[in-house]
DNA sequence: AGGCGCTGTATTAACGCTCATACAACGTCA
DNA sequence: TGACGTTGTATGAGCGTTAATACAGCGCCT
């Protein structure tokens, strides 16, 4: 709103050379002989001239922005994602524009359509559910470079995640191992969300001759502290209540983990704990709770440097390429006392 | 890199009408008649036309693109601040371009000049530290729209923010009505940090007639748990240890916290702690916190609305307003058992 | 001496859009 | 009937930048 903005022209003014002068020595080229670029630098300087990215973009088609989209970023691994991820675009020279879907389908459209209009070089997206990606295949396929941060090899478009069934399984595998056998789960995978937990979790129970019950599995509808607490207290009101519970994040570990000190239970004797996505709070929380490890900054390196390469590509892009990221399970004492 | 992008010509070709009349057409332009509008309508959906912000930019000089820049997004607190933020500017049709200092000088500042370079029509700001705001001060003397999300009265910036010093010298407060007066602190504040909750605490103390105790401070160097561990372990191992600690934030009060529950220590009998910002760990933590809270919200939706303020002026801006949230502490177990 | 290739600079045309203006075609009214 | 609005559409300029091209002046070679 009529802020004053010192363009090429006022310096080519002050320095009586023309525009195109003026550019071609700011950007050092070698056709413009030192002395000029020295004057038309000082000069360029004298008036506090910043290039207009926003003119430099219309000529070059190219933002050197990218759009992020995640759900909801007050989710600690969410947050720990945001972050690395604007790290590394800022490394590579993009800037990184920022919204949330709210875990709504349509919200979750508009932005993408926002960030298409806003000419965002390319997208990184964390979408509300692995069924509904169509709208994100159609990008693809107008071959918008996208990269998912969850994984679904059927997709058609191009992911780097944790394997979330993988780590699912491994928790499960620990606490069979550790003698358990009524195993609950803690995990809000509507029908139309992600089930790759859940998946890892069935796995695991077949596996080892155990018929899932589904009166074991409490969906917390979020993913918050307190949703875990009243998720916990659901499964531990059943007659036949769980003696471990699996939990989809850490945040819903730690609200579980919480009910258990309000109703003196004791962790892990009474009731064994595993949590997803070892977030700070759960090495130290009131029990240190076993949770499911990944690199975080791994996952996020991966899919940026995808996103380059695909922003990079000339012509058609390359079939779409699907990276998992093997998660580790670091056991403490949630699950397992140390004598 | 050569994406086929479609523009107002297409749908002009398509239609057989001038660009000019596309563009009044899509706009809803009363001069254009009903059927003409709906024909271009319908030809500008099935070509997937959308509008190419970057060029509309260049001609309106306003990109609808505000730039946040903080110091760290990890930090809970500035999580659900870029959260809020990030909602409300989009429900009055911005987008948020988004970068973090890295709590480093002069990575703020070039943060700062790409923003402008990216001719966003305004900032918000966590900066690194209140005493180096010279660049900030000069932006906005330049009138350019910037509100700070720390308050400093004298900074000749626009700020809102929570009143931090009124709210650390509640939390001390409280702890000497408690009857405490062995009181330490864990605050990062280095000299050119920001001291605000350093001077709350100071000012608490020397108003009971308590000399203030430069061994009972210690500095986490940072706003994690275990940051917070080691810091505690610093205060709890003075030959004259404190009976309570007041933390800058929670993370660092879980820490200290675990530091407790690792030596044996009860709180609040054997040490009080009261943290800030009240995350909803505090709440859960093994002992529930005493924590100074405020609503986040209240703080980014004045800040926001402040900064569209400033963008919609004409001409001059206003001189700068400071907006201080009075906080107020949430009193929990670990500085008062109930009985 | 005339042509050639440098060197340094300017001119022009885009990029996709909006705004101001132009202007035909038509109807209206004195 | 002819000047005058109104309606619908087109033309041209301009936003700040880059890229392509033009071109004047000069030294050098044959």
């Amino acid at each position: 709103m009529g802020r004053p903005i010192v363009r090429l022209k006022d310096v080519a003014d002050r320095t009586g050379f023309s525009v195109n002068t003026v550019s071609l020595a700011l950007r050092g080229s070698p056709r413009i002989p030192e002395d000029t670029a020295i004057r038309i630098r000082d000069a360029a300087r004298d008036l506090n001239y910043m290039p207009n990215q926003v003119a430099k973009s219309l000529v070059s088609r190219e933002t050197k922005t990218i759009g992020l989209v995640l759900t909801d970023i007050t989710n600690p691994a969410l947050t720990q994602a945001a972050q690395s991820i604007e790290l590394a675009l800022a490394e590579r020279g993009y800037s990184t524009l920022f919204a949330t879907s709210n875990n709504d389908l349509e919200e979750e459209k508009r932005v993408i359509a926002m960030f298409q209009s806003r000419q965002v070089d390319g997208m990184l997206i964390y979408p509300r559910s692995h069924r509904d990606l169509a709208h994100i295949r159609q990008l693809r396929r107008a071959n918008y470079p996208v990269v998912l941060l969850v994984a679904d090899p059927d997709a058609g478009v191009d992911a780097v995640s944790v394997d979330e069934r993988r780590g699912a399984y491994r928790a499960v595998k620990h606490l069979i191992d550790m003698g358990h056998s009524r195993i609950g789960i803690i995990d809000s995978s509507n029908p139309m969300g992600n089930h790759e937990k859940r998946d890892g979790y069935v796995l695991a129970l077949t596996e080892a001759g155990i018929e899932p019950d589904g009166t074991m599995s409490a969906d917390p509808q979020g993913h918050s502290v307190i949703r875990g607490y009243w998720a916990m207290d659901k499964l531990m009101r059943l007659a036949n209540r769980p003696s471990a519970v699996f939990t989809a994040n850490d945040s819903l570990a730690i609200g579980a983990l919480r009910w258990t000190q309000k109703n003196d239970l004791r962790v892990p004797e009474d009731v064994a704990i595993v949590g997803f996505d070892n977030i700070e709070f759960a090495e130290h929380a009131a029990t240190p709770l076993t949770s499911v490890n990944y690199e975080i900054k791994l996952v996020t390196d991966l899919a940026v440097a995808r996103l380059i390469e695909l922003i990079g590509t000339q012509g058609t892009l390359p079939d779409p390429s699907v990276t998992l990221i093997d998660p580790e399970l670091i056991v403490r004492e949630s699950t397992h006392r140390r004598p």
